[in-house]
This record gives C-alpha cells, structure tokens and sequence, in this order.
DNA sequence: TTGCATAATTAGGCAAGCCTAATTAACTTA
DNA sequence: TAAGTTAATTAGGCTTGCCTAATTATGCAA
C-alpha cells in the first residue's frame, strides 16, 4: 500500500498539504491547485494518489489529512527545504527568493547522507570552537568582495595567485596564470579571480575548479588563448586567462 | 530551432554524446542506449529530438556529430558534474561512487549562480590566504571525527556546547542542550551533536539546523521528550535530546 | 426552499520519455 | 555475393502529470 518512493510533484503537494493544516487548519483543493500552480482537476488527482499510497487520507470532497507516515515524510521535507534556503542564504549569501528557489529545485535530489554533509559543514563554520575566528564571517567577507564588479573586488585581489607565487612550493605542482602557460602544456584550474563578471562567464563556458586543459594556442592583448578542455576548444581574451589560477606539473 | 531548456533526459543524452565522441570518436546509438541504460529506440528518438532543436546533427543511420551549441552546451554541463563530485568527494568527503550519483542527481537543478558561490566556496576553503591554516583540512578533522560512532568522535565533543556554555554571550539567546529546556519553552536548533548515528537519525525526523520548535513534554531517562516542529509531534529520547544543541530567548 | 455561486469531480486529451515487437539496413564472412 | 549477424528504425503502447470542458455537489442568501 506505501510506495516508498514520492514523486518529486508528490512531494511538492504532500509539503503543500502540510503547510496548509498548519496555516489554515484545512487544506482544500482549491488552495493546493493554486499553490502548486496547476488546476484543480490535477490537484484532485494528486489527493487520490496520494491518498492510495497513503500518506493522506481522503475521499471525494472531505477533508484531507495527514496519516502519521504523511506528516512524518512531509516534515522530513520541508525541514530540509529550509535547512538548504538556510544554507544558500546565510552561507553563500544568496537573496532569500533565490535561496527558495533554489532550495525547492535541489531538495528533492539531495540525499540525507550528503544532507548530512552539508549540515556538518554549515556547524563547522558557524560553530566549531576549532574556527574561533568565525569562519563564517571570513568566507562572507571574501563573498562580498568577489560578488562585485572587478573595481570593488580589491580586498580579494590578494587571495589571488599573482601575488604570492609559487603557492604550494612542497607540491610537485606549480601554481601560474593560465596566460603564463606556452603552447603545448598541460594544466588544471585551481582558481578562478576575483572579478565577477568574468568569473561568471567562465563559469558558463564550463571552466572551474578541477577542469583539466591543454593549451592549444597561447595567445597574448591581441589574440585569444585557445585552450581544449573535454575536446572542446575554449577561446579567451588575455584578461580572462590573467584571472584563471593553475596547476601545472614541475618542470622538472 | 533552438529550444532554450533541454530536460533532464536529453542533458543526460547530450552529455553522454559528448564522452563517447570523446573516448571511441564516435558516438553511435547502442553505446548511447547502454550508457543511459535504455533501449536503442528510446536513444534513437532522443537523438532525432537532439537534432530537431539544433544541439546535434544527425539522420537516420548516420554518424552523430555536436553542433557548436550543442558542444558548449555538453561542455558545461560536464564541467558543471565533474566540480559538483569534485566539491562532494573532496569537501563533504563523501566516497567517489556516492558524489558522482549525488552530482548526477543535483547538477541539473542547481543554477549557474548558485554554482557560482560553491566554488566561491570551495576556493575559500581550499586556497583563500586569508585562512592561513588551510581550513579545509580543519574541516576534514571535524568530519573525520564525525564519521564515526559516538566511541570515535572525541574530537568533536569539544566543539559541543556543554563544554563551553553558554556560546554567545554577547547575544540575546542563550545556547543549550534541548534537554535541558522546561515544559512549554520554545527554541531552534543550532546544532547536532557528534554521534553519528543519532545525528542522522535526528535528520531522519527532519530536525536540524535551523528548525524551529516547542517543548511539548519535557522527558528524562525514563521518559521521552516531546516536542512539536511545523505542527507535528516528535518524541526523542534522553540521549538524541541531549545531542542537540538549541537557542532559546534569554530569560530576562 | 429554491436558486446561484463556488468548489470539486469526471471525462477525455496531450506531451515526454520510456518500453517491446517487428522490420529494415548495414556490415562481415564463408 | 549470399547468408547470417548485428545495429538501427518504425510502429504501437504505457505511465505520469498535466490540461480544458462539462458535470455534480455544496453552502449560502433571498
């Protein structure tokens, strides 16, 4: 009769449904369809679903309620959904619409084992005795700095490779700028700078942290770097490639 | 021609064209089907859908080749999956196996932006200067510590709030363990304890970080605790309640 | 208590993404 | 080059989750 496994709408109205019994003591059709945003005939399906696999009971036109299974699946999710908006907005400072969204689009696919994970990492910067300096406030710092354009992002500028080079001098590898690289060598991405607006772009052209790539063609003010990452070929402008961190081999 | 949003399916498609083309020069639909674990029609008619809306160039019995978009587009979304398992396998120190299906499962609903902060993120943990010792390998000794079962996580009890009570001075709410709060008090979680396995359970029943509660009945060795969260009732025992680590109002 | 507005349901349909069974095309090898 | 094997496609169906239009039930007001 239970089937263990919620569709991803399902769980949408099982979460609707509890919010609704809490809000207005009754959770009607009419007010699911509009919070899911489909109609009415659809949200009366969804209660029979529901209902079948019973995590709510119902029949036609009477009230709906939570089985004991319902309300415990249905506040295991919500409370996830807000530990997520919780840690997109106070940990990556992301507004509080977005973090919801965002929140609603990953919470479904998320397991409680990496949940977990996230939970202990959102403790460890906020709480951990070991971080007496807050880490929290540093990461928020360095957060505000990066989410500007290039003129604000000055405080960041000094995490950044150029300035306290070689980074890892025990390593076998060495750390550069993507544009000091000459044709024909092998690297990967560490770290991208601290300019926003390119940050982002390069980011959309699908290079970040761990991309491994092999530069094709060095370029200099003039012409583009051409690099080939996954088959691809990636062209980018000299001051994109100055804000690109990576790891080389030694070498020697 | 070109339809902005690919689902899911077809990501997962183009991705997998992207990897063959890569590894055995071409890709052709048996090795499509298997990868995706489908049968040979369903990838025959997904490439047909590739093709009509422009990522790929394709007919009935012939070679599949990327477009450029269809490239770019297959790039980022791989480059995007790679960090995802990257940011879980090294960070949450989740095994590879887990954070490769966890990226899968994540990485079509998680946006650029948000992306954006995790590696923001990642960048902070691993590389920032301003975090001299490397935070990111204090974070690992939390977690090594909080992998374990309650006998292995000395470590971690340090971080725990009887030790070092009450936690913020400077602040209007008083950090303490849930067991010790009175009938009819209301508070919010701030943190698991170090047992593992009561921490995971405890976000089993959808308590964490963040969640608001009441005391409904406080409980003790005999007794269990009751308290209400989102209007349902959870009863925990002496030993999870003493693992929590609350805030509630200060009292004057 | 009849009538009307609103809520809910039933009926019938559609798109996406999968399936199996049957057919056709393409290689391969005797 | 004819036969057999394997790959790919077509045809037809299923499920999920949505839709609109039509119908039925409910509750309130004159």
């Amino acid at each position: 009769m239970i089937k263990q496994n919620l569709s991803e709408s399902q769980q949408d109205y099982l979460k609707i449904v509890l919010d609704l019994i809490n809000e207005k003591k009754v959770a009607r059709i009419k007010e699911i369809a509009t919070r899911k945003d489909v109609s009415m005939p659809s949200a009366t399906e969804a209660m029979r679903k529901l209902s079948n696999e019973g995590y709510i009971q119902y029949s036609a036109r009477e009230f709906i309620e939570l089985t004991a299974i319902g309300e415990k699946t249905a506040h295991r999710l919500t409370s996830k959904h807000s530990f997520l908006k919780h840690f997109f907005s106070d940990v990556l400072n992301i507004n509080e619409d977005a973090a919801d969204q965002e929140a609603c689009a990953v919470e479904h696919h998320l397991s409680d084992s990496t949940l977990e994970r996230l939970i202990l990492l959102y403790q460890f910067l906020n709480e951990c005795e070991k971080n007496d300096a807050r880490t929290i406030n540093l990461f928020k710092e360095c957060l505000k700095a990066a989410e500007g354009g290039a003129q604000s992002s000055v405080a960041c500028r000094n995490c950044f490779i150029a300035h306290n080079f070689p980074h890892h001098p025990g390593e076998k590898t060495l750390h550069t700028l993507l544009a000091n690289l000459i044709r024909g060598q092998d690297g990967q991405i560490v770290m991208l700078g601290p300019d926003s607006e390119i940050r982002l772009s390069l980011i959309e052209k699908g290079l970040m942290p761990g991309s491994l790539f092999h530069m094709e063609e060095a370029g200099d003010a003039s012409s583009p770097f051409v690099i080939q990452t996954d088959g691809c070929l990636i062209e980018l402008d000299e001051e994109a490639a100055k804000m690109i961190e990576v790891a080389i081999e030694q070498p020697e």
